[in-house]
DNA sequence: CGTGTAAGGAATTCTGACACG
DNA sequence: CGTGTAAGGAATTCTGACACG
């Protein structure tokens, strides 16, 4: 159930060699990024760390911004802004639902 | 060109210990179907392993056919022939561009 | 043929800390 | 604040081989 349903992009499967590879930054920095609370990698049993393509894609963008002295604090607010939107789309199916339903509702009621 | 265009699925990033678990395959019988040409991962420049989660989707058919008794090299042939369909739609479009190519010049041949 | 395993070595990753600024 | 680095240890992966069947 979390397996099959999650889209590849999202699966915690990748190393910490080959994320510093794909976005050219080094173990440090990395790491530094999941303590200031911008990735969150899984981990292993027995530790070691697993990382998503979303995560690498997070990555290149707070490399871009880092670049920019864009601190990680401020990024990390600035994410969390860009999380805010997909949340409003599911508001917004959640109201159209209620007023399908209310409508299916009044429809069907009279025929039990 | 090789990097982004590449969706994520063929991406070969995976190590050997997490495609064991996604697939409960051991190592040896991950690194046998390679030897048996069922499957191709990658190298890192120092030589271990890379899968992308094609290669786990197979790996798991594979499993299935070996627990229907079915031997490697039959898996192989048999993949093998999966690959041909791909490859005629190819050559179906490329049949199809050849008619309109034909098509197209006959129109134009004459305004210049 | 397909898979298990012990062997030895090399490469990977982890944490906590000191350094600089 | 953000990143480099040396340190020591633990976990990962690799290859070639012997074993069984």
């Amino acid at each position: 159930m979390s397996f099959e349903n999650t889209p590849y992009k999202d699966k915690k499967v990748i190393s910490i060699g080959i994320v510093s590879e794909l976005t050219g930054l080094t173990f440090r920095q990395i790491r530094y990024y999941e303590e200031r609370k911008l990735i969150f990698p899984e981990r292993t049993e027995k530790g070691t760390r697993k990382y998503s393509f979303s995560d690498i894609e997070k990555l290149v963008e707070i490399a871009n911004k880092r670049e920019d002295g864009v601190q990680t604090h401020e990024i990390r607010t600035e994410m969390k802004k860009e999380k805010e939107k997909p949340a409003e789309k599911s508001v917004l199916k959640e109201m159209l639902r209620g007023q399908f339903n209310a409508h299916f509702k009044n429809n069907h009621d009279q025929t039990s």
